[in-house]
DNA sequence: CGCAGAAAATGAGCGCGTTCATTTTCTTGG
DNA sequence: CCAAGAAAATGAACGCGCTCATTTTCTGCG
């Protein structure tokens, strides 16, 4: 009975007993770093609280930073999706981007000192863990050049741009935004989101004299 | 300002001891982490090398990164002050920005593994070094904003544009390209710096339809 | 079953950056 | 010139992330 071609991953006692662990290796360390911060969590403490040996995490993540990457990249996928539902494809462009930036603050934003390790360690990657970041971020990319495409459609963006150049050029603007507010120092995210705004709103309007007759809109 | 009394900070014997060895201390990372990269570097190494105590070492600076930016600050400071210097000021302004920014990566492709290093901790520091580095970056927007605010006497740029804002909007997408150099994967300087390019011409032409060819406009 | 080999778990131990109680060196007033 | 106090230097020791030789647990097969 028991014999039957059992040999898919999910079946083996093994297996389960390693999915059940990583997951409560995973919890145990969402819960220590939201208690104590990335750095006052200490990979004894996780391994002790996921009821492993201290080596034990070290199979199922290759450091600590990883263990904060898996956390991070899955949650703000989510996050990100959920946001991309509630967009009006029918706003103007910067308005839209806006949105989305704004989601992935709200993110940021719960908790800020957690998020600025996570910022600083997302950016140097070993490149397996980099590999799943990429995709992450590639396609919060698309979901961007996807919705200035549909405006270049309506004629809102010069039909000449390359869609996923603009997202791109939009990203890296969010990007520094991100970084100037978890690294301090820079105001407070109304600040920020304000400073992000008007450099989105130059990006669309370009330094060029007299762009057209579109007025330049002030907020 | 006065330096007529003898008995000020320059003259002690306790003074001078201490700037020779912080001196010291600087030369020997500096040619430490050239030979064996910042992480292959220890700060015993350093301490060794530079004929003090391992304790010593940080009762002249905070902690091992902070080493790292002051070697870094000064040095990239004189690069771009070079550079500042061969600029052009009639070139076209993505040019000239272009020009300062690729002074720039000629600085970190020196030495691209330590350059990693030195982004990736340059973006959160401790309140103290943090002050010291954002002069430092402050001062490399102006010298941009300043280029622009040219451009737009000339009328290159619409006279309606923030100079310093549009400046930070270049700065963004140099940072972000750094940052992707930096990290690996994402190609190789010529690469990285084509990107970048398209990206400011991006923002120099804007996103709206019918953008003018760049007519001079009288002033 | 049992047994051999593979996979997974373990915790003592390593090297690191950093701290701190103690010692050494310099300054200063009498 | 000396004593007393301040400043600086010191290296043993700490706690950390992570490794690795060893032990334990599971699997497939005769």
């Amino acid at each position: 009975m028991s014999e039957a071609a059992p040999e898919t991953a999910s079946s083996g006692l093994r297996e389960r007993k390693k999915r059940k662990k990583r997951e409560r290796i995973l919890s145990a360390a969402r819960a220590l770093f939201l208690e104590h911060g990335f750095e006052g969590t200490t990979t004894r403490a996780i391994s002790e609280a996921a009821g492993i040996g201290a080596g034990t995490l070290f199979t199922y993540f290759r450091d600590k930073r990883s263990l904060l990457v898996h956390l991070f990249v899955d949650d703000i996928e989510a996050q990100v999706a959920r946001a991309a539902e509630r967009l009006d494809p029918d706003a103007p462009i910067v308005d839209q981007a806006m949105h989305m930036f704004g989601a992935c603050f709200d993110f940021y934003g719960q908790d800020l000192e957690l998020s600025r390790t996570i910022v600083k360690n997302l950016l140097f990657l070993d490149p397996e863990d980099s590999a799943h970041l990429d995709g992450a971020t590639f396609g919060f990319l698309q979901r961007i050049a996807g919705r200035i495409a549909v405006a270049q459609a309506r004629g809102e963006v010069r039909s000449s741009v390359d869609p996923l150049a603009a997202a791109t050029c939009f990203f890296g603007q969010y990007y520094v935004a991100l970084i100037a507010w978890t690294s301090g120092n820079f105001g407070g995210r109304e600040t920020v989101e304000a400073l992000l705004r008007g450099s989105l709103e130059l990006i669309r309007d370009g330094l060029v004299p007299v762009a057209n007759s579109q007025e330049p809109r002030d907020m």
